[in-house]
DNA sequence: GTCAACTGAGTGATGATTCATTCAGTTGTA
DNA sequence: TACAACTGAATGAATCATCACTCAGTTGAC
């Protein structure tokens, strides 16, 4: 009888829905999140799965990779969940606003992935640089096109640069997830992009 | 005559307007920029500063200490600077946007230095919250004065948060930034400002 | 000769990564 | 059903390179 529970939650932790891949990864957010990532251990992130320190390698080449993996599996989920969200969305405003909000909405359920996002992943010009090229450039791309859309349709101006208005946007609501982490008062950060969004689209509209 | 020559500049180089302190964070700025904090060795920016590695430790306490002291130093020469700008400007638009062209200017001037206000201070949660105690904060502070000056002066809406206003500009002018360090073509950064301001003042000016 | 500035080899701690070993569970055989 | 042989996931102690920082000694200006 007891055998068989100890079993079962054996089973449960190691087969589950929830494999041993994934919950380094989780844990190893909490870490980076907690002390940097320079500053964890990878025995730290071992220990906070509750895995021994060789077992990380059964999964991860290296410190980095994880740092990796963090990145492009969520930046991948985002960009597929902003996709479905304006699927049958028409006009293009309302598509940046849905977008604006998914992505505040996204950083600010997690606080610990908000700060591996918004800190650790800056911490170096290498990782910048592999990240752009990475999914990075896949999201700016995506607001650009929106944008581009809304300046054919005539919403936005025509004579604004595309590329540049994204970098504003994408700045605007980057700057109000750092901000959100450093503060100590927690407030909501979703709502913020309907703000970030009014002052944005009162600034391109044409006419 | 030549050997006062000689002598001069090494008086100029040891005791002069550049000081051994200065040449030691002129040298890890461009060490820090090439290779992140975290990379740097303590060993390479003496090298850099073509001084040995005690010597570093006679100016700065820790490697930390020397970023810190890099922040510090060109924060405060920046919102020095800023003030005066304004000093004598009266239209509050006038004035961001003399900001936005100061913040640009200095940053599109210095690469290195760029380097290491976009990245490499951005890399841990704790330098975050230590700088933004610092003058960060205070240079937000001067934007957001400005901006409530703007609306008690009804160039700006009043049922607008002027703190979110400036985090607002502050990451749109903060994206512009980082975005020039990384992308490999070259282009003037300053000029930006132009863009942003244009963008911003539409998006929150009364009417 | 004195003193402040400077030097750079040495030290001690740290932490990423490896790998010999264990053992729970599976397979194949009778 | 029983059991021997096998598999490979998981372990964690040991390795080994790496640096931040120290300090005993040197230099050179006056």
């Amino acid at each position: 009888m007891i055998h068989s529970v100890v079993i079962m939650a054996k089973r449960a932790s190691r087969n589950g829905t929830t494999g041993k891949r994934e919950l380094i990864l989780r844990a190893a957010t909490r870490v980076f999140a907690r002390n940097g990532y320079f500053n964890s251990k990878v025995a730290d992130i071992a220990r906070a799965a509750d895995v021994a320190d060789g077992t990380v390698y059964l999964y991860f080449k290296s410190k980095e990779e994880i740092l990796h993996s963090i990145f492009d599996q969520n930046m991948a989920a985002a960009i597929a969940s902003g996709r479905e969200l304006i699927a049958n969305v028409k006009d293009p405003r309302e598509k940046l606003r849905r977008i604006a909000k998914l992505h505040l909405e996204r950083l600010g359920a997690d606080r610990d992935l908000a700060v591996v996002f918004q800190v650790e992943l800056r911490g170096s010009t290498k990782f910048m640089e592999e990240f752009s090229a990475a999914g990075f450039a896949e999201y700016l791309n995506l607001l650009r096109t929106i944008f581009e859309e809304g300046q054919r349709s005539g919403a936005f101006r025509k004579n604004l640069s595309a590329k540049v208005m994204t970098k504003i946007l994408f700045g605007a609501l980057d700057e109000m997830a750092t901000n959100w982490i450093i503060s100590q008062r927690s407030y909501k950060l979703e709502p913020m992009a309907d703000v970030v969004m009014d002052v944005f689209l009162n600034g391109v509209s044409a006419e």
